[in-house]
RNA sequence: CGCGGGGUGGAGCAGCCCGGUAGCUCGUCAGGCUCAUAACCUGAAGGUCCCAGGUUCAAAUCCUGGCCCCGCAACCA
């Protein structure tokens, strides 16, 4: 079996709502997944919850509740959330699951074991009120701690610590020969420069348990738990031993990791698609995490920015959040997934604003694409009853042209840009119809043929669209392809191809697509 | 010199990596069309591509310096 495309979204904190910022990452994620669908390959999505630490704990016990039973009403959610978007995920991890526990304390062993780790007391100033360590950079410009921090004392403390001094170089090395390996390459330079001017400090990777109880059991230590890297980081190898990866098992040296029942050949991952403030997490610890373990590095980490609302940070105080749901439910989750990537390129910082979301609806959804789509197939059901005439190849250069251009910016993760080669598309469409004026020719009997060959192209395009727009808008390309009465879903590229609509098919009933909303 | 991002016609953005007619959506003005969700098409006005140097036959694009905004550093993707 052939090893599968797996993109990954970084898992979420379980300790709050879904907000924009988790919609943007899974449905780009989501995006690639069904493009490499599309494309011919066999995909692997994987997205989902972090569960473990101390916020949940407390989080949990201020309702009354064990931490797991509050874990599993909030995974409920987010698994509602993932469903709202259409991510077509393959699977949905979860940290407190004991196949993932199984494989984390199996890492912690082999990395152990490898000489990797070391104890030693870590000293330092502590928030009783906050339970936790401060830094340098925690302190005020007085020198003070902020009072929010309550009685701040010096401690000392014996933890486990997982090697990373002497990292650095061959790090470099990978990342300088990989020019791919961190994209955009502005953040792959942010991440060399962090590698070139830092020495790395070794990673505290444990908590007792007298002061973190929610967490995995160190293998070597049961008066500790993991903390954070070899918990959630894992989770991008733990869910492929789950399904039988090979590479992983035998890395890991424990066949007993698989829990399903299949063998998809997984990991190295393709593509990470993660945040900006991760950016460390995942091109520094992760890597040399990978490489103690004996694992190949993922092929592509994908680094995406953030939102802004209306030019300013969103924050729940100010009350300036979008509230992905809420979009969803009144303009449907097309036109949300559309929003987010024809408005933001993957990598720099993006403002949503509510005005520019109707505006890109109203002009490109509704007029453009969802126009074009209902007056090519209301002229086809008036001027020939709904049957597709025989072929015609008057568009087929440009077509094809922008078919390939698309796919190759799919392939290159380019995702705005694609948009906008479709949309160029849909405007040559529409360009058309103005030249050719198909209601014209309708009046005049003598010029049947001409109509037959200009309804041929229109029909055409419009199917060709449907599976170009599939990854981003599955349920519209859906849509399209019911209206033209074809069978099946447009889900594979590979029927983009001029000609594939044969003349004597009977369509549907054409119906608007993205219903005008007038504000 | 903490790190990072940005400064492109009225608004919001793409182009910059791989120099060579400045592109997209909205808005304004004029015209066309009537199949279609009062949608569609064409044309026009409007830009010192932050500033100053440099490289080059040629710079929004590469290099150097400067100015100005913003984000991170403070659990938020």
């Amino acid at each position: 079996m052939s090893k599968r495309f797996y993109v990954t979204t970084a898992i979420d904190y379980v300790n709050g709502q879904p907000h924009l910022g988790h919609a943007y990452e899974k449905v780009i994620a989501d995006v690639i997944a069904r493009a490499r669908r599309s494309l011919g390959h066999e995909v692997f999505f994987l997205t989902g919850l972090d569960e473990h630490g101390q916020k949940v704990e407390q989080a949990a016990a201020a309702q009354g509740k064990s931490a797991q039973v509050y874990c599993d009403e909030l995974a409920a959610i987010w698994k509602a959330f993932a469903a709202k978007l259409n991510l077509i995920n393959d699977d949905f991890v979860r940290t407190t699951e004991p196949r993932h526990k199984a494989a984390v304390q199996a890492s912690l062993a082999k990395v152990n074991a490898a000489g990797h780790i070391y104890k030693k007391i870590y000293q330092g100033y502590y928030s009783t009120r906050e339970e936790t360590f401060l830094t340098e950079k925690d302190r005020l410009p007085d020198g003070t701690f902020d009072p929010a921090y309550g009685e701040v004392v010096e401690l000392k403390e014996e933890n486990y610590f997982f090697k990373l001094k002497d990292q650095q170089q061959w790090l470099i090395d990978y990342i300088e020969s990989n020019p791919g390996f961190v994209q955009p390459d502005y953040r792959r330079n942010e991440v060399l420069g962090f590698l070139k001017n830092n020495t790395l400090e070794d990673l505290c990777i444990s908590r007792p348990v007298s002061r973190l109880n929610w967490g995995i059991s160190l293998p070597f230590d049961t008066n500790y738990v993991t903390y954070v890297w070899f918990d959630a980081l894992v989770n991008y190898i733990s869910i492929p031993a789950a399904h039988g990866d090979e590479t992983v098992l035998s890395a890991l040296s424990n066949s007993k990791l698989k829990t399903q029942n299949s063998e998809l050949p997984l990991w190295p991952a393709d593509v990470h698609v993660i945040g900006k403030d991760i950016l460390k997490f995942h091109a520094v610890y992760w890597p040399i995490m990978l490489k103690a373990l004996g694992l190949p590095l993922p092929k592509k980490i994908l680094v995406h920015g953030w939102w802004q609302k209306d030019g300013q940070r969103m924050s729940k105080t100010t009350g300036n959040v979008v509230d992905p749901v809420g979009v969803i439910d009144e303009w449907g989750v097309d036109a949300f997934r559309f929003y987010s990537l024809r408005e933001l390129d993957i990598g720099p910082d993006g403002n949503w604003t509510d005005a520019g979301f109707k505006a890109r609806y109203q002009s490109e959804l509704a007029n453009g694409l969802g126009n074009l789509v209902n007056r090519s197939l209301s002229m086809l059901k008036r001027y020939r009853t709904g049957i597709v005439p025989d072929r015609s190849d008057e568009l087929k250069a440009d077509v094809e042209n922008a078919i390939s251009k698309t796919r190759s910016q799919l392939e290159g993760n380019e995702l705005q840009s694609a948009l906008q080669t479709i949309w160029s598309l849909i405007t040559r469409a529409n360009q058309y119809v103005d030249q050719t004026a198909p209601f014209k020719l309708a009046k005049d009997p003598a010029q049947s043929k001409r109509l037959d060959e200009v309804l041929y192209n229109l029909t055409e395009i419009c199917r060709i669209l449907a599976i170009l727009l599939w990854p981003f808008l599955p349920g519209t390309a859906a849509k399209i392809f019911s209206q033209l009465g074809l069978s099946g879903e447009p889900d594979k590229f590979a029927d983009a191809a001029w000609g594939k609509l044969s003349g004597g098919h009977s369509i549907g009933e054409p119906a608007p697509l993205f219903p005008r909303k007038d504000v």
